[in-house]
DNA sequence: ATATAAATTTAGGCTTATCTAAAAATAGTA
DNA sequence: TACTATTTTTAGATAAGCCTAAATTTATAT
């Protein structure tokens, strides 16, 4: 049907779309996929002709619905085999990504769906994004970073927004993974970085740059 | 490394080499791809270049050790996945072929070893074709076919040599599947269709097509 | 409003993997 | 051996996806 190269095309402009009623910018996806505007420009007039995409001149490109069911399926498949790779493999949650990315375009309706029967239906991937379901609907948790608690608040870790291997070592060894609690105790000002007390236990700082890419449920 | 062509090409090679001592020829190999001889001329040369194949013009080719290792790599790979998607997520045999000539090019040496640990190390794939192991070395069943025994003899199913869900899927309406016994009554001299009785139960008529792609053990 | 800067598209090319048609080499046969 | 049939290679094209450099459009700042 599409091509792994049009697949990630979709997933880039899945990723950049919604933020704003405007377009995504062929800069834009070039920088998400490691190419070239002049590039973008090739393949979004391509995706167009297929109907996946509404692209007006100057102006950038946003998904149609045949466009955005293509790409949260992608998604889906993605977090699915992050799960799988995860939970069933014994990797690390900093060593699937790249994984994912080829095991993302393997096509059969049937072995995503059995996969998913089989991880037993999985609602979040190892770092805590949501599995979107088969007709693309995703929910995603209340946008509550780390950096926004203050001074006395606690929640726990749901989530990271960065999903480099360099950040994901970092986090597991100051013990913070999903479903770690954190407690604020100070937050200094001249820079925003935080101490903070990690299930009830350890005290450490923490630097604004990484407090910010952790997604928190209140408690 | 390699493209995903360049490995097919690989595994085709493998597939009809060692037949004799000849090269595969251009229109063998764009037989079993269903691409044209010109291409495979072309495809050749960049393989040779790579040192993946020993090609002498109009006489065939042959891989080197670097290219064998290449093509027992994706096939100890797609066997693995279909072990994977028979003993894991139910698939029948009939329906895993064209899936695993996907996921047999996902890169990953980690992921491989992972997967044949969780499957447990298993030796021949759902279609009874032994897995290579991490070297490229695998044995291979003694290759004898049903159609190789005589009135009154009896063995088990270890295999089948054409994968086709059609030849899997009727095979299965009968009860042959890996493990089944078969006890030879008669042979139809005129066809080499054969008399069977299957697991000490039913009496079944087989044609001599069928017969000679199941791979016996002799009891 | 106009000039400059920045973003985007177009033009022209390259590589990979295909194809068809023609040429060349090998194999089979009288 | 010589002629024909078959196989294989070469020549020349095409489509996808990418690139650089140049042209065009839009945004920003006086
Ligand atoms: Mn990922
Ligand atoms: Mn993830
Ligand atoms: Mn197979
Ligand atoms: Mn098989």
């Amino acid at each position: 049907m599409n091509t792994y190269t049009e697949e990630n095309y979709l997933k880039a402009i899945f990723k950049y779309g919604n933020k704003s009623k405007e377009g995504v910018s062929t800069n834009v996806i070039a920088d998400e996929l490691n190419t070239k505007a002049s590039s973008v420009t090739d393949m979004i007039k391509k995706l167009s002709d297929k109907k996946l995409v509404i692209y007006k001149k100057y102006h950038g490109v946003t998904l149609t619905e045949k466009g955005r069911k293509v790409a949260t399926s992608v998604i889906r498949k993605h977090r699915l085999w992050e799960v799988f790779l995860v939970d069933k493999l014994d990797f690390k949650w900093d060593e699937v990504h790249d994984i994912a990315e080829q095991l993302e375009h393997i096509q059969s309706d049937s072995l995503v769906e059995r996969l998913d029967a089989f991880l037993e239906h999985p609602e979040y991937d190892p770092h805590g994004d949501p599995i979107p379901d088969k007709n693309g609907n995703l929910q995603h948790h209340v946008d509550i970073r780390l950096s926004d608690l203050i001074k006395g608040e606690s929640g726990v870790i749901v989530g990271v927004k960065e999903h480099s291997t360099s950040y994901l070592k970092y986090l597991e060894s100051i013990n913070l993974v999903l479903g770690s609690s954190i407690q604020i105790n100070e937050i200094v000002e001249f820079d925003q970085s935080m101490s903070i007390l990690i299930n009830n236990k350890e005290n450490t700082n923490i630097s604004n740059q990484a407090s910010k890419n952790l997604i928190i449920k209140k408690l």
